[in-house]
DNA sequence: CCAGGGCATAGCGTTAATGCTATATGCAGT
DNA sequence: ACTGCATATAGCATTAACGCTATGCCCTGG
């Protein structure tokens, strides 16, 4: 229909389709998880190609991520995360604790994974 | 080869190959949401039936993702997290950034899923 | 005007996660 | 001993993410 097709498309339909609200969130999430990502690329003036390379990818998935073209998994943001030498944060958080103020130290050396029960 | 697979073989295996460093984040990295999980579940204590309804899938996926057999994609640990009444949190957050102590409120009532450049 | 670099897509083959059903234990409770 | 519930696996079909190659488009420098 209309062969629009494009990644953009692709996102549009999945985030407006009624009924896959977990789809919705997880398309929403690929999308600015690849802006975070694209920010973090420009930020540091690098090319999709280069960073590409230092994710073991190529320039085309780069660029099919940062489009939000499909939901990334984790091993690949993982690497991309490596890339930009930051840190790929994935936890389950309920909601019930009254979650303590994080005492974070700001700048610990954690691994480059860091999961948690969150608090 | 000694064919006694099982998830526990399976996980075991791609966090013991080595090359495969990204692999093993990844793997590490289901292995302990599927604990985390795991936990809030007996927490509530429902059974892996009970959640599986809740998260819209079956026991068997449930009791595979608690054990580590698959590193769950975004979509999956999004429905499960829902479940639980919890925050899916994943963000790539740099490391360069002396990032600030986080003035995280502690209990904001953001939607489900929580992105960003991580401060 | 042409060349080069950067980014967006198209297509396609491969692989892996999901979903489901059925089954094998293991552990109470009666 | 039998029944029922919970969890672990097996096996299989489907789906979607990934990886790669090849273009097309746009913009800028020569």
């Amino acid at each position: 229909m209309t062969e629009r097709s494009s990644w953009e498309e692709i996102r549009d339909r999945r985030m407006g389709e009624p009924g896959a609200k977990e789809a919705y969130h997880a398309a929403e999430l690929a999308y600015q998880l690849g802006r975070t990502v694209r920010g973090l690329r420009e930020q540091r003036g690098w090319s999709q190609t280069e960073l590409a390379a230092a994710a073991g990818m190529t320039q085309s998935a780069v660029a099919r991520f940062e489009a939000g073209g499909t939901v990334p998994s984790l091993p690949v943001l993982d690497r991309l995360a490596t890339a930009l030498d930051a840190d790929l944060i994935v936890r389950v958080a309920p909601r019930d604790h009254v979650a303590r103020p994080t005492p974070e130290p700001a700048n610990r050396k954690r691994s480059v994974v860091d999961v948690g029960p969150a608090v």
